[in-house]
DNA sequence: GCCGTTTTCGGCCCGACTGTTTTCAGTCG
C-alpha cells in the first residue's frame, strides 16, 4: 500500500518528540498551580513513552489501545492521539499563548523547573534561555546560586546519556527483542559496561549477527518511533535513543563471535592488559580458527575464563594466567539479609511479612533495621518502641519456622559521632548498622572523625552506605576510607555494600579496598518493602566487580557465625 | 491524570530541620 501524499499526512513523530510535548505541558501546568499529581502523571507517561521500543505514532495509526502502557490512561491516551493526528496539542498551545513570553520560551526546554529558572533570571538580571546558557558556561549560576542550581540547569539543558544499570536492565531486553524480531538479526548479545555490570551505563553495546547488517541498521532507526543515527558503516553503527542513551551495534560473525563479544565487552584496560601479555586479539581475528565463544578465546590465550565483572584491567589477566581467579559470589550464595526496614519506621511491610518474604527467598535470617529516633522523617523508632520491638521479635521467633529475625536497628551516627540510642539499649540488639543521614556538608576530616568515633562505640557493627552517594543525583560526602579501614580492622567493625540501585555504596572500588584489608563485607538491600529484598542482585553485581568470593561476605555465612562475627561485646 | 478496588473514589510518601540562595525552599530516608 502506498503512503498518502506528504501534504495530507502529518509528519511521523518519534517517541522522543511526543514525550517532549507531554513534558512541556507538565512544565507549564506546574506554573499554573495545577494538581501536582496530574503533573506527575504527565511526566510519568512521558518517561514510559521514551523507553518504549514500539512507535507511539504507529500504535495510534493502527488504533492500538494505548492504555495498555503503564502510566497511560484515557486522558493521556487521548492527548497522544491528538499529537499524532494533528502534530500538536491544543491544551499545550493554549497555555503557551497565555503565559509570559519567558515561560513560553522555557517550555521548549521542558526539563527546566520554571520556578527555579525565574529565580535565576531575577537574580542575574536575565530573561532568556540563551542568556541562561551563557551564565551557566561562565559559572555565574554556581557562584551566585549554588552548585545544586548549576547542576539542575545543566542536567535540564544537556540531554544525559547516562542511566543506572538498574534502569538499563529494564530496557535492554526490549532492544534485544527489537533487533531480532523487527530488524531481522539472527542474534544480539549485549556487551560493554552493561555486561560488566558497571553501576552507571553510558552506552549500550550490542554484538549483532545478521546476514544483512546494513538492513538491521536501517531498521533500527525506527526503534521507539525514530532513533537518531549518529554514524554507520558496514561493521558498526551508533544511535541515540529517545531517552538520550547511546546505542552501538557491532557486527559479529558466528565463527568469531566470542572474539567480538570479548572485544566489545572491554573494558579498554582489560584489552590492553591482554595485549601487554602478548595476546593479540587482532591476530586471532585474522587466524583461521573459530572463536565462537569467549571461553575458546581465553583457552587459546592460556588463561582461565575471566568473568565480565572482573575485566577492568587490574590484576585479572595475571591471576587468570595463574588460574587463581576468585570464585565470585552469587545471589544463591546469600544466606540472609542484614539491612531491612519494616512498618515500625518507613518500611511498607510488617516485620512478620518481611520475615515471610525472606524465608521465601531461602534465607536463614533477616535483620530488621528500622531507623533510629533522630531520623524523624523516616519515622525513626523511639527508645521505648525499640524496647517493645525487641520483646516482640523474641516472641515472634518462638513461633516462626525456617527463618530467624535478628534484632537490630539502622542507628544514626550523630554529628558528634555518638550513636542515636543509649548503650544499654544497643546492648540488647544482635548487631547494628550505623549510618550517616545528616550533615553531609562536613569536610572530609570532620566526617571521617565522626565515623571513627562511632566505630569506637563497642556496639557499632557495620557502616551503612559509607559515602551517602546517590548515583546521577548526589555526590557522597567525603571520607578518608583508609583511616576508616584501619579503625574498622582494629575494632572489629565491618562495611556494607548497600544494594539500593542508586546507592551501590560501597562502590566496587571501595569494596575492593575494604576486602583487600581483610575485612568482611555485608551485602545488604536496605529493603523498604518485601519486593526490594530482590535488590540483592544489584549488590551482588557490585561485589563481583570488587572480586569478592562468598568467604569475604558476612551474609554468605550461616546464622551462628554471622552473629558471632557481628557482636563485639 | 492514573490506578486499583473491601470498584467509580481516594490516594498518590511526608514533615522536621536547616541555613544562608535568607524567612521559604531545599534536604534527608
Amino acid at each position: 500500500m502506498l503512503d498518502p501524499p506528504a501534504a495530507l499526512a502529518p509528519a511521523r513523530l518519534s517517541n522522543a518528540e511526543i514525550a517532549t510535548q507531554l513534558l512541556s505541558l507538565a512544565q507549564l501546568l506546574s506554573t499554573q498551580g495545577e494538581n501536582p499529581f496530574k503533573i506527575r502523571a504527565y511526566r510519568r507517561a512521558a518517561e514510559a513513552i521514551k523507553t518504549l521500543p514500539e512507535s507511539v505514532d504507529e500504535l495510534v495509526r493502527s488504533d492500538a489501545d494505548l492504555t495498555q502502557i503503564s502510566g497511560i490512561g484515557k486522558g493521556i491516551s487521548g492527548a497522544l492521539r491528538e499529537i499524532v493526528q494533528s502534530g500538536s496539542l491544543r491544551h499545550l498551545e493554549t497555555l503557551r499563548s497565555t503565559v509570559s513570553p519567558e515561560l513560553a520560551a522555557l517550555s521548549e526546554y521542558p526539563r527546566l523547573d520554571p520556578k527555579r529558572v525565574l529565580r535565576i533570571y531575577k537574580k542575574l538580571g536575565i530573561s532568556s534561555v540563551a542568556e541562561l546558557k551563557a551564565k551557566l558556561e561562565e559559572g555565574a549560576i554556581a557562584e551566585q546560586l549554588g552548585i545544586r542550581m548549576d547542576q539542575h540547569v545543566r542536567q535540564a539543558l544537556v540531554e544525559s546519556s547516562e542511566i543506572l544499570l538498574f534502569d538499563a536492565d529494564e530496557i535492554v531486553p526490549g532492544i534485544q527483542r527489537f533487533l531480532v524480531a523487527t530488524c531481522g538479526a539472527k542474534r544480539a548479545a549485549v556487551a560493554g559496561d552493561f555486561r560488566r555490570r558497571v553501576d552507571v551505563v553510558r552506552e549500550l553495546v550490542f554484538v549483532v549477527e545478521a546476514d544483512d547488517f546494513p538492513a538491521v541498521v536501517e531498521k533500527f532507526t525506527r526503534f521507539g518511533g525514530g532513533t537518531e543515527e549518529l554514524s554507520a558503516d558496514d561493521q558498526r553503527a551508533a544511535f541515540r535513543l529517545s531517552s538520550g542513551l547511546r546505542v552501538t551495534l557491532e557486527r559479529g560473525q558466528a565463527a568469531k563471535w566470542g572474539l567480538t563479544l570479548l572485544a566489545c565487552t572491554g573494558a579498554l584496560g582489560h584489552l590492553e592488559k591482554l595485549e601487554e601479555n602478548g595476546h593479540s586479539l587482532e591476530k586471532l581475528a585474522e587466524a583461521r580458527e573459530k572463536y565462537a565463544t569467549e571461553e575458546a578465546v581465553y583457552r587459546k590465550l592460556g588463561l582461565q575464563y575471566i568473568e565480565p565483572e572482573l575485566r577492568e584491567g587490574r590484576d585479572e589477566v595475571d591471576r587468570a594466567a595463574r588460574h587463581a581467579l576468585p570464585s565470585l559470589v552469587t545471589v544463591e550464595a546469600i544466606r540472609g539479609e542484614l539491612h531491612a526496614h519494616s512498618t515500625s519506621s518507613d518500611g511498607a511491610h510488617s516485620i512478620e511479612a518481611m520475615a515471610e518474604a525472606a524465608r521465601e527467598r531461602g534465607y536463614e535470617y533477616l535483620g530488621i533495621t528500622d531507623h533510629s529516633q533522630s531520623l524523624k522523617i523516616a519515622g525513626g523508632v523511639s527508645e521505648e518502641d525499640l524496647w517493645k520491638q525487641i520483646r516482640y521479635i523474641d516472641k515472634l521467633n518462638t513461633r516462626l519456622r525456617g527463618i530467624r529475625v535478628l534484632k537490630s536497628a539502622e542507628v544514626d551516627i550523630l554529628v558528634d559521632g555518638s550513636l542515636d540510642y543509649p548503650d544499654e539499649l544497643l546492648e540488647e540488639l544482635d548487631y547494628t548498622v550505623c549510618s550517616i543521614h545528616s550533615k553531609f556538608g562536613l569536610d572530609r576530616k570532620k566526617q571521617t572523625e565522626r565515623i571513627l568515633r562511632a566505630m569506637d562505640n563497642p556496639h557499632f557493627s557495620f557502616l551503612g552506605h559509607a559515602t551517602g552517594r546517590l548515583l546521577l543525583k548526589r555526590n557522597g560526602y567525603e571520607i578518608d576510607l583508609e583511616r576508616l579501614i584501619e579503625r574498622a580492622k582494629a575494632n572489629g567493625c565491618y562495611f556494607e555494600i548497600n544494594s539500593s540501585p542508586d546507592r551501590l555504596d560501597l562502590s566496587a572500588e571501595h569494596a575492593r579496598q575494604v576486602s583487600e584489608a581483610g575485612i568482611a563485607i555485608a551485602i545488604c538491600t536496605d529493603a523498604h518493602s518485601a519486593a526490594e529484598l530482590d535488590f540483592i542482585r544489584c549488590g551482588v553485581d557490585q561485589a563481583r566487580r570488587a572480586g569478592l568470593a562468598p568467604a569475604a561476605i558476612l551474609n554468605c555465612q550461616p546464622l551462628m557465625k554471622v552473629l558471632r562475627l557481628l557482636k563485639r561485646t
